[in-house]
DNA sequence: AATAATTCTTGAACGCCGTTCATTTTCGCC
DNA sequence: GGCGAAAATGAACGGCGTTCAAGAATTATT
């Protein structure tokens, strides 16, 4: 039986992707230490280079799992396919500020992670964040039938971009930052906004 | 004389800035090392810590001079006092992603560093930010006159970080972020459709 | 069942990091 | 010129991610 290896490599490294999880949950990203993964693991320091590239791996896996929660927040929170479109996109803006709040530390690991200078997150990753651009295109191009696919996948990008920049300026407490008890109303008039543009702005313009 | 004394610290702080603000530029926030940034400077690793608390610090007063740097660009684009409140934003915007792109890792910079955990950003850091939103009041202003002084602020945070979510997402390269070549027409259609969508706001709307 | 081969586990050790400190040197003042 | 204070110096410290040689465990072979 090879199962046995296989069955405790799985272990180990879910293990440790718990472990790292519950790190980051309780202390931050730029609090995550490889002995104190380990030690909650209940595994040796050397072992998670065997069950891991490095540290970065790790909370690679992580970042999928929370996006995988945050990809399922988002399509649950979508209304019925009667919805208006700026109905649907308040929606799922709303679900981004809320799973963001309630997952603070691991949200942002999400954006505050960087591989090490020229290494780049593995494909199966990059894939994992598709989601968040995916939900938004269906209002969008309700919104804007007259853009082609691209320009669709383009402007998808800046909606979400936009939302996510205030929600990360919000949260990191930065001085130009929204307080808190203010984000929500925000977000919600900057999608009106933008939405109200969209039906109105004309197929020749900017962009 | 004790002018010596003062004037041997105030150059060697310049030299730490000017060496640290150097090794950002070429290696990223990242890859600012205290052994680099002092032989750079021309002095001991330790001297380091005798003119500033500590790296953190040298890391703000970089972040200070780029801010500067950036309130100037803003403020130096700003067109004549008989331009279109759109006009205004969309300069102020196409300001701030040049800007970005031309200084990329000074800028990311400012946005990358957080202090050591619960230490705060002093005060003199902080009031530096202030000139990105200030630009933003009075074109936000003429297009929302409706709005209080209060609501006009938390207004122009949120405009300020839609477009810095935008360029973030971008210069950070991420997987769904834009590509730079699609940054400045999509910045320029996320503020048109920010300006408009604010032109037609209702003064009952959420937020 | 016994043995060989492969893989995993372990924690000490390595190299790099920011920071501190005892020591030496320089400076401001009498 | 000499004295107290401030600054300069680089070795040393503690913490970090990562590696490695040695031993334990699992699989494969006979």
């Amino acid at each position: 039986m090879e199962n046995k290896r296989e069955k405790k490599r799985a272990d180990l490294r879910n293990r440790l992707i718990d472990a790292a999880e519950d790190q980051i949950t309780q202390h931050g990203i730029e609090g995550l230490k490889a002995r104190a993964v380990t030690q909650q693991a209940g595994c040796a320091l050397g072992a998670l280079y065997n069950a891991f590239e490095d540290l970065d791996m790790l909370v690679m896996h992580v970042n999928s799992r929370t996006l995988q929660k945050l990809g399922a927040a988002l399509t649950g929170a979508l209304p019925g396919t009667d919805a208006q479109p700026e109905e649907v996109m308040q929606a799922l803006a709303s679900a981004y500020v809320d799973f963001a709040c309630a997952n603070q530390r691991l949200w942002i690991a999400l954006f505050d992670h960087r591989m090490a200078q020229g290494r780049e997150a593995p494909d199966w990753h990059k894939q994992d964040h598709a989601v968040l651009i995916k939900v938004i295109i269906a209002p969008l191009k309700d919104l804007r039938p007259d853009l082609d696919e691209a320009t669709l996948i383009l402007r998808a990008r800046t909606t979400f971009a936009a939302v996510h920049g205030v929600v990360l300026l919000a949260l990191q407490g930065r001085f130009v930052g929204l307080p808190m008890e203010a984000l929500k109303s925000e977000v919600s008039a900057l999608v009106s906004a933008m939405t109200r543009g969209a039906h109105l702005a004309i197929p020749g313009e900017t962009g």
